[in-house]
DNA sequence: GTACCGGATGTGGTCTGACCATATGGGCCC
DNA sequence: GGGCCCATATGGTCAGACCACATCCGGTAC
């Protein structure tokens, strides 16, 4: 096996994340079970530990595999999912190196967001007829409760405002889970640290937090009562008010501002 | 930052990292500079050089870096910035493993390229009006001629389905550039692979392709006049109709189907 | 003086072999 | 039979070395 490593030809790590990436895509390591030891892969591919352990590294960051040492059960590279994972440390390396700009994140998350929260009311409003009904009607259900739970938390007064945000976050990424789009879930999930981080420099900028909060809590529960009713244009609406006005208050979205707002007001004629 | 779950101690290349993302976050290292060498690193964070490797190909997968062999300028891991190759990958290996359906895909897609076509058609409805402004007025022109190009090279006949796909995909992000969001850009960036693979896919389940493509071709140019005309209301319902359209056409919105349509004739009762 | 050529140098890419820390499990001792 | 200790398997880390490559700089040939 000699030094074959010169441009040209694949690197070898990557050779080994297009075996194990290959081995994961048809199925040979699923959910949850255990990959072969770095020792092992390095051997079957004919390669070095290191290489097998740059590929392993990646197919972490990216949230594919967890590492663990040890032995028995629970040791080993397993395969896990975790796609935000991924997501999320692309987006904050991006914006920690500048190129992305804060008001590119609100403005990404209100899209999506408020799409999302549109899925979830018309989901919600789907189920909601049939009381009794099995399909997939006590998910929401489960949801819309767990929402109500971290909005009552954040609700308490004289909450330390890093708590606050935290509670915040949960509570957008659980009514977002309502939607049942894995993707976007897992990009707005990606998104959070990025967005904590802009919440929390937007709060500094406030003369009275405790008023704001006060607001963020009303908007939050007008966000869970349109969902839990099944409203999607209110639920809508209410999100894409609750992010765009939080933001325009602060002063973080630099250049442009609400934009079109999907799926408020807009031109929904069509709606 | 590091995946959540490890007790105490902080691995290496987690510092190293830390380290490198710290430096690009404060500027110490630019977009297009050099970072040290591996070595260099080492040396001076006092760990080794596979440590400092392993930290590399995270930020290289991320998208963070470049390496390069050789000596002189462009060699060493120089700074760039390609947000969608870190959420490209992601994306990529999320779906390769199964845990993310096709249908989130063109559902995600669908929602952000719908709402981007509304802020491009709002951009350059905004900008249309001063015939000789001065400000950003020419890159939404160029972005709208490229666009043009793209779809004139498109509508030949007999072009093998791997280049119009490629060519659509092109299409789809020159429009979505004219929004100006770059981390949108940057996630549906990320999702050209995802998506060209569906798309492929759906190719294969047509009884009649070249049918299909004029189809497409006329929806492009629907969208790109909607959007040069600064109709933001035509634009996000005709990208809309031509992704789900699509996606239904061949079968893979397994699932859900269009959904609640943004900023189309939601309840798209239609379907 | 100019053009060419070859080594010096610095870079990432890879390999080898070893040791450490941890977690499990089985065998030994009490 | 129960408890303790060590074998074992795993990832984490290190040190040193060699290779292929790209550039730069010097010397040499013309």
């Amino acid at each position: 096996m000699g030094p074959s490593g010169y441009p040209g030809t694949v690197r070898t790590h990557e050779r080994v994340l297009a075996h194990l990436e290959e081995g994961i895509a048809v199925g040979r390591w699923g959910l949850g079970e255990r990959l072969p030891g770095e020792r092992a892969i390095a051997e079957d591919l004919g390669v070095s530990r290191p290489s097998v352990r740059e590929a392993m590294r990646i197919l972490e960051a990216m949230g594919i595999v967890r590492p663990g040492v040890g032995s028995g059960p629970g040791a080993g590279a397993v395969v896990v999912d975790r796609p935000a994972a991924g997501l999320g440390a692309a987006v904050r390396l991006h914006v920690a190196s500048g190129t992305l700009p804060v008001s590119d994140v609100v403005a990404t998350r209100a899209a999506l967001e408020t799409w999302a929260m549109r899925v979830a009311a018309e989901r919600v409003g789907a189920v909601a007829p049939q009381p009794g009904g099995e399909p997939r009607a006590g998910v929401p259900a489960g949801r819309l409760a767990e929402a109500r739970r971290l909005l009552d938390a954040m609700s308490e007064p004289g909450l330390p405002v890093a708590d606050f945000v935290g509670l915040d976050q949960d509570f957008h990424l659980e009514l977002v889970r309502i939607a049942g789009n894995q993707l976007t879930e897992a990009i707005l999930g990606g998104l959070r640290s990025a967005i904590s981080s802009y919440v929390s420099d937007g709060v500094r900028r406030l003369s009275s937090w405790p008023t704001t909060a006060d607001r963020l809590c009303v908007e939050h529960a007008a966000i869970l009562d349109a969902v839990a009713r099944g409203d999607a244009d209110a639920a809508g609406q209410a999100v894409h008010q609750h992010i765009w006005g939080f933001s325009t208050e602060t002063g973080l979205a630099g250049d442009g501002g609400p934009g079109p707002a999907v799926g408020a007001p807009a031109g929904a004629g069509g709606d």
